[in-house]
DNA sequence: GATGAATGAGACTTCATTCAT
DNA sequence: TATGAATGAAGTCTCATTCAT
């Protein structure tokens, strides 16, 4: 064989994508021009449709790569239908969080270049991302049936929690005052508060803690 | 002999900044070429350089009118200082929903584009920002002073209000199944108990209302 | 108004169809760069898309005018049905010869360049072609009823001798030995012979004469 | 230990010809990519160079093959000069039909793709083609010092009924209704004609037929 | 107050071609 | 014998912008 199977290949493929995450992130898919990614790689432009037929199978391959990721790995942190749904709610809370704050630029791109998909390819992450959402609806709706959570509107509500949990890595830096760990745990006193649950039924395992300032 | 003074031009004027407003908000800042814009409102891609210096100027106008219109309209709305934190608080989020639900497109700007700007106009838009931020945090250190509201951490409180309640914004369609007044109630229950104000401390003026699902 | 109307642009995009014809006759459409084009016309490239869209849209311009262009001047030049088919031949021979000779570069783009159209105007110019062909055939048909004409296969004869009128275009040169008229004789003496006209059935008006080496 | 000598590379190189044959007439010289001829033949792009220098070569490669191929048939097959002109005029008619119609697609490249050759290359192919072209010419001139044919200007004459035969491959179809052996007498009939034959004068061989519609 | 004509820069993309393997 | 990776040039086309009228 020519080299060792793919060895050079998909670690251009690999750059090219982190490239491309970083710089959409910082400037948007419209204003990234495909002689800037590939110099950030170190390629000429022409080299880059050897890995991606044009510029949106870019985007949309980022776009694709983090849902599914975000899916996967709730799948595998959920709790089943049978735990109460103040646990289950937690465990979303503090999933979300911490699924999300180290990929800021992956969450930036999914709310902000939405729009730059084609269609059909928005159809397609917008059906992903509804998925998601579902879940978080459900386990509100199970505690309003349990009597064990009160969140007004469950569908109204999971929206707001989302779009207050997502919202969080615009600002959040790893150098900045607070721990993960430590916004885990705001967080999840205020998500607690939203669905009516009384402060002493909020604590649960070791993360929580006291927040400061 | 010429027109009424500031006649035709202002219309003009006001009618590029609305088909700006529109298309922008549509299919983005850099996705916006000035001749669409042009021939949305009717003119010849030149014309608009009568108006406006360049396409930053109107992305830049767009932005600073949609701050400065909330700082002004939130200078009139706001209870004095002197009052309790929780009225001050419920104040403020039922003037944040109603004034952001008629502007869902300027509110869409304002946060999609704000990497569209020039460092300089940035840095502007950011100030009026923050300032605004900076009123809500004071209302949650005010009322963990008084011992009114058990906001954890006010400024991470503050960021996580704002983006929960303009992330309403994003899909609350007026033809949907919900009013604007019931939207502030729910609203205004999960911010209540997120800084832990007790139900029956929430209720107030004749729009609370028991929110449907 | 700004300029005399029709002035300055219609001017420029005859200077761009003429250009056009002249390189894709010279180098062909594919080879022809827009580039090429504008600087042959002294434009920058840009310039030619505010008269043509695309670039298909110069080359189905000018095959479209051009068959356009013959199919009037035809329908000005025949004669009459109810003439004898000989006559009508030689008309439509001369005529032929008449309109090609100092259009060798259309004619040229009409045969070599039908392949670059897409398939939908293929098809318009394809059909322009088949009307100009029939009205040869219908001649030849008419003759051989009439029994004044004897052309095997009308069809294929029409063919045959389209192919062989035009060819001339091929090769034949203004400053060459033969003056157009001689050209046109030499013709259709050929052509009366593939129908079988005898020799002395051949003379006709002044144009006839005898053929120079 | 490697393969018979000679065994693999020259059916690949085959193969690229032909492919390139085929691609060539179907959508034009520039129109190809060497990545398309590459796949057609079912190798990476680069495998090509093993047998061409360039792209241009291949295109010379087909003309030169198909003008050497003409003129070597056709040595084979020309009557000696003793031989009178009528009866070598009829040889070279059906020997050209005969020759050309399978090679439809050779023929189409000889005409349609000069232009597209380098200048050196192209004076070469220019001069097979005369050469050829002059076999005819001569011909008919010795026909008109025999008294046998009548061509008014040979040289033109011989123009017109190359460019009248070799129109036949732009539409016969073998699946059409005409045998090639009715097309050769169609066209031998209207070349006969074109050099005042009479009709009884031409009649030869077996293949004579009356021509169908 | 507005436009028609034009431009230079730069967008995405494809091409023929090379070279190490 | 063939390929995977890469490149530089060039392609078509769009853009924000200018300026005489």
């Amino acid at each position: 064989m020519a080299r060792r199977a793919g060895s050079q290949g998909e670690k251009t493929e690999a750059a090219i994508r982190d490239a491309a995450l970083k710089l959409i992130a910082r400037c948007g898919y419209e204003a990234l021009s495909m002689r800037r990614l590939a110099e950030e790689v170190g390629l000429g432009a022409a080299a880059i449709y050897r890995y991606f037929p044009n510029k949106q199978a870019i985007l949309m391959g980022l776009l694709e790569r983090h849902m599914l990721d975000l899916l996967t790995s709730w799948e595998q942190a959920r709790l089943p239908a049978a735990r109460p749904a103040p646990e289950r709610l937690e465990c979303f809370t503090r999933f979300h969080i911490r699924h999300h704050l180290p990929r800021a630029e992956g969450v930036f791109l999914s709310y902000m270049e939405l729009r730059s998909l084609t269609p059909d390819n928005f159809d397609r992450i917008e059906g992903l991302r509804r998925s998601y959402e579902s879940d978080l609806a459900a386990i509100l709706e199970a505690g309003r049936r349990e009597g064990s959570l009160a969140a007004p509107a469950p569908r109204v509500t999971a929206r707001a929690v989302i779009a207050m949990l997502t919202g969080l890595t615009t600002w959040y830096r790893k150098s900045g005052p607070l721990t993960p760990s430590e916004v885990e745990a705001i967080y999840w006193r205020l998500v607690a508060g939203m669905v009516g649950l009384a402060p002493q039924e909020r604590a649960s395992g070791p993360e929580t803690t006291s927040a400061p300032a």
